[in-house]
DNA sequence: TATCAATATATGAGTTAGCGTATATACAAA
DNA sequence: TTTGTATATACGCTAACTCATATATTGATA
């Protein structure tokens, strides 16, 4: 991962935000990142699938559940970088953290 | 600027690398960039338009060169994360560094 | 086994982005 | 005012990206 790389991963809004949001939350599944983004579930799938291929997120299954984290090799500056951006940038984030804290029946981890 | 738009605009080998080589050198003019990326005029200068544009670069005129800084109002989170993209890949810009001390009839800085 | 909920993938369409070439503009110096 | 150098922009093409919809897959539960 050079710097172009993580770049272009993150050059759409859909990924930015879910990015940005599991580095706040450390760990997301799909339900939770579909309605804190209020987007479709397989536009939500497809920015997952092209995080994790591009190796800033690891997933996880738990039953029917898929958790995504960043993820856990990732180079220190990467990281680094999502947090200046996270931490610069908390009201970018709000209708997205507020739509995940209303949210019902949000599954329940256990490991 | 949100993390988005600043994803989006070094999404690109050539922007990504351009950013990074002012950062690391506070200020160079088109004829220098084209020659440490090793790429046709027309194409750095329409990066450094979209540079400009999105508000990372700024410009000034000196008789014939044109040199690109980082906009002096820049957030400071973009600053950092900048600092933070090059500061751990220097092997990354090293050849196009490399060109660019090696280039014959830089123009001569007065101001 | 049949069904349901969560997630992933395939497909085709529409849009955007990057490229090389050609050309225009701006300034300097003759 | 002509010429040369540096830089910017226009154009047409192609490739890449994003999307919504439809469908497949996976695991849990009846």
């Amino acid at each position: 991962m050079n710097p172009a790389e993580f770049s272009k991963t993150l050059a759409d809004l859909t990924r930015a935000r879910i990015a940005l949001l599991i580095t706040r939350e450390k760990e997301l599944c799909v339900c939770e990142l579909t309605c804190a983004l209020d987007e479709i579930q397989p536009k939500i799938s497809r920015h997952l699938a092209l995080l994790r291929e591009s190796g800033l997120l690891a997933d996880r299954r738990q039953g029917q559940w898929v958790y995504y984290r960043l993820h856990p090799e990732l180079p220190t500056w990467v990281t680094k970088a999502l947090k200046t951006m996270l931490d610069a940038n908390p009201e970018w984030l709000e209708e997205n953290h507020q739509r995940l804290c209303e949210m019902e029946d949000r599954p329940n981890r256990c490991c």
